[in-house]
DNA sequence: CGCCAAACGGGACTCCTGTTCCATTAACGC
DNA sequence: GCGTTAATGGAACAGGAGTCCCGTTTGGCG
């Protein structure tokens, strides 16, 4: 998408520069199965890599790059998806397809990874955008079977529903760093499937309710004790 | 609870060494603001907050450490919730408060650089589980009640139904790097809700369906099918 | 087969992060 | 007040990440 990977600037991408690249993308994920991104030296990499230093910096300028470079080559390898038929099926093959990408040793360290490095790279955060762009759409696919078929209501945002399997499994993972096993993501997929159903994620904008509450204030506000009597003093625009 | 906080170890928490702490740390979230976790310096930080810098590696030891004592500053601090008697308008206003928290310029910055750490950094991780866990507990007993009203069913995992609401919200904050606006909080509180009522959050476990699809198989070649031979009792509703 | 330029590799160099040492300040107890 | 000493501050020091320079390799091409 915005780089086919990190050969498309290569005015030569022969025999010697694809090894190059490949031999530094696989010691990159081990680097990162044993360190982490934080632990992910540049000259480490080389080293492992059995190249130079300088080429690493030349090419790829820094670990975030390197993992950013890691998941545009992801991302073009993933597809497969399941559609058997059967909405609920579908949705507990996606769960369980992303809890294998977190749990894998490997995978899942790159994803911490490329995550951790997105927080502070933009180049990191649109390969991930397009990672999930191009993943979310082809799950999509078999949410969008399931409307037509009439398991679930008309107008339902198809990407929303897929979203919504991955988010709590992310959030476990990112945040609140609970252990991400198979239960939590069949419930992850069992959630998901019922807000579908009952109509959460039809396209219109739901009506406000009454008293929308006002969010907590930011500590430098120092507003404790919100009351929610206050209205709606929107959160931003 | 892992530590009261930076000053626990101290042996003369006085004046002087509270003040250091305070500017310490006003000054980090200053510089998170200006340059993000990954611009982080200890050195820039020592002369906002007009310290030495030696005195910051000594207590703080590292960015991570100083985002970690930040985070569970601000663990301290929060507290403030709705509790309106109408879950919707609760669950509303929890969104609200997620958005609040993510969007203000300078605890987006601190959350951002708090996840961002945790993904490297133990103390960090600590933090951050510690402030959730109390937040989402402080907002759980709002689902309580509305079970205890009759709103939601019986066994309604509370903590599971604030923290869906959440989810989406870190989702697109953190993994797919859309915008998080009102509009997206608002749908990802009505999508909990909805899902609440559908009962998909009681805490039995869900049980396997018939045909579970083959998932999708990650690069490495491990396969994961939901399998699910839990024991179960019926959910959808 | 041989030219040319693209890409690589090694080593020296720079700069910045983090540490150490010691003098100075100011809480806390009396 | 006054002493003790935890805690801070400054400056010199060390180590490592990242850059630069230039020579070497190698893929593309006639």
């Amino acid at each position: 998408m915005e780089q086919e990977s990190r050969l498309a600037g290569m005015q030569r991408p022969g025999g010697r520069t694809a090894r190059v690249r490949e031999a530094v993308l696989a010691a990159t994920q081990d680097e990162l199965v044993e360190r982490g991104f934080h632990g992910l030296a540049m000259d480490q990499v080389a080293a492992r890599a059995g190249v130079g230093k300088t080429t690493v910096y030349r090419r790829w300028g820094s670990p975030s790059g390197l993992v950013a470079d890691l998941m545009t080559e992801l991302a073009e390898q993933s597809s497969p998806h399941a559609d058997t038929g059967s909405v609920e099926a579908d949705l507990r093959a996606n769960a369980a397809s992303v809890l294998g990408a977190v749990t894998d040793r490997r995978l899942g360290a790159t994803f911490q990874a490329v995550i951790a490095a997105a927080t502070c790279d933009e180049e990191a955060a649109a390969a991930l955008r397009a990672f999930y762009g191009r993943r979310v759409a082809e799950w999509a696919r078999a949410v969008e079977r399931a409307v037509e078929r009439g398991e679930l209501p008309e107008g339902t945002d198809a990407a929303e529903v897929v979203r919504a399997v991955s988010a709590p499994l992310y959030y476990r993972l990112l945040v609140t760093k609970e252990p991400v096993d198979e239960n939590v993501a069949v419930r992850s997929a069992l959630q998901a499937l019922a807000a579908a159903r009952a109509g959460a994620f039809v396209r219109a904008v739901p009506p406000p309710v009454a008293p929308s509450g006002e969010g907590e204030r930011s500590r430098s506000g120092r507003a404790q004790n919100v009351t929610t009597a206050d209205q709606g003093s929107e959160m931003r625009g």
